[in-house]
Parts: structure tokens; C-alpha cells; sequence
RNA sequence: GGCGGCUUAGCCAAGCAGUAAGGCAGCGGUCUGCAAAACCGCUACACUCGGGUGCAAAUCCCGAAGCCGCCUCCA
């Protein structure tokens, strides 16, 4: 299979460091605040990555963070703690308030049909991981202290800028934060911050008491999951310049190796035309996402409408086309389950397309083409083998197809007994008495569609 | 100022050198008491614009325009 490497801007074949098998690591989320769709996209990606490498036969090990420390208001080493802050504002223990949007997050992720990666870890409670590797890293050179407190000296790691391909000469240094006369490179950031008595979360160290910067704990614990060489680290395509670069500098001054073989970025979704993010006031929540009538699995299908690494367009359109897409499939489902088997090998064309598209790079859109193809020539034939290859898709997709078609909402018994005395009207041909119940059954919020087998009722879309 | 990305039908979006996937919407038809649903069919002589290199370019190169992201926290 091939995959895009950010590190060397190109698609590759990918290698497994070990054979068989593959370690992922994905940036997880800051507790602090409500995660948005847009973040969503990034966790949809990596599900996907995981559930296509499963699909091609790999044994998958997906490792991801919990940042419930560390990541402070500003890149300044000096600012506030996110979590604290949010502590602050609502009146809670900073732990209180990191576990309350745990759960939300993954509360929210398992509408998603986003699979719990098989190791979820906590900063904070790999204080001790964080504080060895940061031995090792100013055993070797690459640290030294200033008031602040430690700090990682970019200009000992010639590689610095290549994640990203920083010009840093060029790069006007402090243009939006104030220089620090202390640091030696203007690219320098904290290891280990001390000096700051106001900080609620605190841990004795051998640099004093205080607490790690937030790129540290990424490298502690995917080299403490899977080891100082793994396969794959995932995360925003914002995450390059700053949190991925210092991170892999991190990871060479502990380790003098390259640590992760291969990075992966998503890029963003966009909402009219510019980023969603929390200072452009447009987030949208996965709960606010249903009140708008679009359920979680439909947002999902619209992140598979996109390359992973291309800019998503998120509209009222495209959300709307998007469950209509996902409706379609549903649909094809309900008819297509109760066909005959009748030739057993006429997907396998699709399957095989379907197959290398996942393989190269993971074009889902591609993907979908492929299984759209399915549904199509499967309706011409009425064969349930159609059904059969889309529930194997699924495992990719992660729509959750078959629950989707089994789902079958209650129906009132006020609605039943219209049906029933619809289906009464029409034997006896009043067509206006059945006009006027059908009427009625839609004030009710109820579809009643007229079927050879008779009356099928379902929720108004 | 530095780095990077995007521009394909009404909308979303693949394709990245061999003559435009797929979905949504729309239109026509089959079915139906009428509908709905479902199904079938149709829908870009063309890929922002201008040059260039190829037998061949949406696809490569150069230039222009527009839009966007990052270099503050951010998926």
C-alpha cells in the first residue's frame, strides 16, 4: 500500500518496521472544552487509517493521548494552563473538568462509530515517563535552563526545520509574541516549566517543581507504547510547524534515532470558506450537529466524501448531501437483504477497486465510487451479493450498515391505527377518505409508503 | 516576510499524462387510485486564466489571478 509522508511530501510504500504490523499514534484531544465536527474529521481520519490497515491484514496497535496538562493559553511557556483556566471558569478542579470532557469526547466519538484505539493514555499520569525521557534528553545536550525553566535547544538538531521546512532564517522571529532574551534560538521551547506558583497541577522534578510542556508527553508515550522506532503518527496538518517538529526534535535528542517513520496529517474542514475553529466563533458540536437534523454517522460520511489531506467543504449542502448519501445506502440495504444470493462473483471487480483504492493513500472517495457502482449494477441484478461486499466495506467505512438497517423506530400506536384504517379506506377504493389519513399520518411526523407485501410507515425524514 | 495548500458540472468531490469516478440536487420514464419509496435513463466537447514541453496535458514546467491555512492556542 502507499501512503503519504509529510516528512518527505510524497507517497511511499509502506513498510512495516515490523512485518505484519503496524503502530499508530494519534494526537489526541485537550480536555478543556467541547470538541467540534472539525476536530471530529482528524479523529475520523485516524479511525479510518487504523480500520483500512485492518482491513489489509495488519495487526493494528493505535495508541492515542489525552492532553489533560500542559498545553498552555499561550506558545510562551508562560501562559495559562488551558485546563486550569477552564478550571478557573467554571468553578471546578482542573481534573473535574479534564475528565467531564473526557467522556464527552469519547461519548461523541462512539456516535461516530470511531473505534477506542486500543491504548488511550492520560498525560497525567505519565509524569514519571515524561520527566526520564527529559533526563535523557539533557543527558545528552540538547537542554539547558533559564528562569522559565528547561528548555530544548533547537540549534543542536540540525534536522529542526525539515518536518515542516521552516525557513528559520527567514521566519520573523516573535512577530506575534514577545521574544524571550533568554533562549538561545527563537525556536526554542519549554521542556519543563518552573517558576510559576499560581500553576494548580505541579510535580517535583530534577529541574524543580512544576510541569511539562505540552509537546513532551506525545513523545513519552508513543515511544513508551510502541517503542522508540514505530510506524505512524497522526494528527492536524496545523500540528507540522510547532507541536510534530518539536516533538520529533524531542524525539531524536532522547533517542539519537528518527522515531516515527512516517507522518500523516489531515487538513481542514471549511466552513465558509475559512477554518472552524474556536476564535472564529463557528463551532459546531456533534450534539448541535443532531440538532440541525444531521445525524453523527452522516458527518461521517461526509468526511469520506474527501481525500483526508484536502480542505473538506462544510455547508448545509454538503451536509444534506451527505444524508441523503448515507440514506440511499441505508435504503439499498433494506431491499438488497432479503434478495437471493445469485451469482457470488460478480462484485468481485468493485471489491478489487475497493481494495486498491484504500491501498493507495487511503482515497475513500474512490472507495465510495466503487461501492456506489455496487448498488447500482446490484439493483439491475436483485442479487443480495451486492448487499454482501457492502457490509464488508463497512469495516472500512464504519457507517454501521447493517444496525442502520435493522434500526426500525417504534411506531405510535396512534399512527398504527391510521395505517390500519388507511388500509381499510383503500380496499373499499375511498380514495379521499385514505388522502385525508395519509394526511393525518404525516401531521404525526410518519411517512406511509404503499408496498405490494402493504402499508410501510417510517419516520418523516 | 517565511512555509504550505486549493481553484474540475447547480453543490460536494475523485482523477495527477492517453482522452472527465462517485454522490447530492435537477430533469425524463417505469411503478402507483393519486402519491411516496424504489428502480431505469439523462445531465461537464470540458477541468480559474495565459504561455510552454510532449504524439498526447485537467494531469508536467513557467507565469498570472482568486481563495485558504500555518508561522499565537488550534484537528
Amino acid at each position: 500500500m502507499k501512503l503519504y509522508n509529510t516528512l518527505t511530501r510524497q507517497k511511499d510504500e509502506f513498510v512495516p518496521v515490523e512485518p505484519g504490523k503496524v503502530g499508530i499514534y494519534t494526537c489526541g484531544p485537550t480536555v478543556y472544552m467541547f470538541a467540534h465536527v472539525g476536530n471530529f474529521r482528524a479523529y475520523v481520519f485516524s479511525d479510518t487509517l487504523r480500520r483500512v490497515m485492518d482491513y489489509l491484514g495488519y495487526q493494528v496497535k493505535h495508541v492515542m493521548n489525552v492532553t489533560d496538562v500542559g498545553h498552555l493559553t499561550s506558545d510562551e511557556d508562560t501562559g495559562e494552563d488551558k485546563l486550569e483556566k477552564g478550571a478557573r471558569q467554571e468553578g471546578k478542579t482542573p481534573q473535574e473538568i479534564a475528565r467531564f470532557y473526557e467522556k464527552v469526547f469519547f461519548d461523541d466519538a462512539a456516535r461516530l462509530n470511531i473505534l477506542t484505539p486500543h491504548i488511550v493514555c492520560r498525560a497525567t499520569d505519565h509524569i514519571p515517563d515524561m520527566i526520564e525521557l527529559v533526563r535523557r534528553i539533557e543527558a545528552n545536550g540538547f537542554a539547558y535552563r533559564t528562569s522559565v525553566g528547561l528548555i530544548f535547544d533547537t540549534g543542536k538538531y540540525p534536522e529542526y526545520a525539515a518536518l515542516s521546512r521552516l525557513n528559520l532564517a527567514e521566519q520573523q522571529a516573535g512577530a506575534r509574541t514577545t521574544v524571550d532574551p533568554e533562549r538561545r534560538n527563537p525556536s526554542d521551547f519549554a521542556l519543563w516549566i518552573t517558576n510559576q506558583p499560581k500553576h494548580l497541577m505541579q510535580w517535583d522534578s530534577p529541574w524543580g517543581r512544576g510541569f511539562p510542556g505540552w509537546h513532551l508527553e506525545c513523545s513519552a508515550m508513543s515511544i513508551k507504547y510502541l517503542g522508540e522506532r514505530f510506524d505512524i503518527h497522526t494528527g492536524g496538518i496545523d500540528h507540522v510547524p510547532v507541536h510534530h517538529t518539536n516533538e520529533r526534535a524531542q524525539n531524536f535528542a532522547a533517542t539519537g534515532k528518527e522515531v516515527v517513520v512516517r507522518w500523516m496529517h489531515n487538513a481542514f474542514l471549511v466552513i465558509n470558506d475559512t477554518r472552524m475553529g474556536k476564535s472564529e466563533g463557528n463551532l459546531v458540536t456533534i450534539s448541535e450537529l443532531e440538532k440541525l437534523g444531521v445525524a453523527p454517522l452522516d458527518f461521517r460520511y461526509l468526511c469520506h466524501t474527501a481525500l483526508y489531506r484536502m480542505p473538506l467543504s462544510y455547508t448545509a449542502e454538503s451536509l444534506k448531501s451527505a444524508r441523503n448519501s448515507l440514506r440511499g445506502l441505508v435504503d439499498f440495504g433494506r431491499n438488497a437483504q432479503v434478495w437471493p444470493v445469485k451469482d457470488p462473483a460478480w462484485t468481485e471487480p468493485f471489491q478489487r477497486e475497493f481494495k486498491e483504492a484504500v491501498a493507495d493513500d487511503l482515497n475513500i472517495p474512490q472507495a465510495l465510487a466503487a461501492a456506489w457502482n455496487i448498488v447500482r449494477e446490484g439493483n439491475q441484478r436483485q442479487d443480495r451479493t451486492a448487499w454482501a461486499a457492502l457490509l464488508d466495506f463497512d469495516r472500512v467505512l464504519g457507517l454501521g450498515l447493517e444496525r442502520l438497517v435493522g434500526a426500525t423506530p417504534g411506531i405510535p400506536d396512534q399512527v398504527a391505527e391510521l395505517v390500519a384504517a388507511r388500509e381499510a379506506a383503500r380496499k373499499s377504493k375511498d380514495w379521499a377518505e385514505s388522502d385525508r389519513l395519509r394526511d393525518r399520518i404525516g401531521e404525526l411526523g410518519f411517512v406511509v409508503e404503499d408496498t405490494p407485501q402493504g402499508a410501510r410507515v417510517k419516520p418523516r425524514p
